[in-house]
DNA sequence: CTGTCCGTACTACAGGTGTAGAATGGCGCA
DNA sequence: TGCGCCATTCTACACCTGTAGTACGGACAG
């Protein structure tokens, strides 16, 4: 079945390089997260070494460096970091995890609209 | 602000039995967990202290033995960790969470009917 | 009074994460 | 052909979690 992907954010945000551009160097991953975190680049490759071990990325040689790519999607990850978290504090009960998003005033207000439409579109969808 | 409070599903459990009885002993809560997993109870013991130490959980002598009752509120813990991860995993955007779960099938069709009439519960309560 | 039992605290250890310096190995220039 | 540079890998360490054995201190029974 799906199972539990756990990231942290640090591992997120290497993911998301990876994601945006489907293969890059440490090098580049390191430049493009080096602007939120002043992280050495010893510790981005640590990091996606770990990840490649786990099995959430691959790489192949290109030249004197390796080319790293996802082998999970992001899609794949939010729905299992979602689940994973409904599990957690929902007994896996998704509609109570939406019940508490609409509830507890986590939505602005004028945001409910577009929840609205997103609903009604998905309900048409469904039911015809 | 709401400091972000990340609990595993251990400490979760643990904080399940202290929510429903307000106040319990070490000795209550294995036992209260022990039909799930089978833990020793100084194992118990060692997560209740260290939930102590992070300040989730304080204590008071009472004979014997100590009686533990939780400091944050189901419903804090449930905030901060879904905010969590909508931070992690949308930016923050709540409503990309909520598009989320309504778009990617996480939601048996039916439970859609109660989505619906929540959210209309929801917007007329804060439209009035 | 003293030994036992019970709960608590201390200690321990493996595995994961964040963090990074040090060592290594190969490519190209001088 | 040897040196240096660059990326990769190895090693290291602190801290957190899950897990639990062991040691300690006091209350109770005999």
């Amino acid at each position: 079945m799906h199972e539990p992907i756990e990231l942290t954010e640090l591992q997120l945000a290497i993911m998301r390089v990876l994601w945006a551009r489907s293969e890059a160097t440490v090098a580049d991953v390191h430049a493009a997260i080096q602007r939120e975190r002043g992280l050495a680049l010893t510790t981005v490759a640590t990091i996606m070494s770990r990840l490649e071990k786990a099995g959430l990325i691959a790489r192949r040689p290109e030249g004197r460096h390796y080319l790293y790519r996802p082998l999970v999607s992001e899609e794949e990850v939010r729905r299992a970091m979602v689940s994973e978290l409904a599990e957690r504090l929902f007994h896996g009960d998704v509609t109570a995890l939406v019940s508490h998003l609409l509830s507890e005033g986590e939505i602005a207000p004028g945001d409910l609209d577009r929840v609205r439409r997103l609903l009604e579109v998905r309900q048409r969808g469904k039911e015809s």
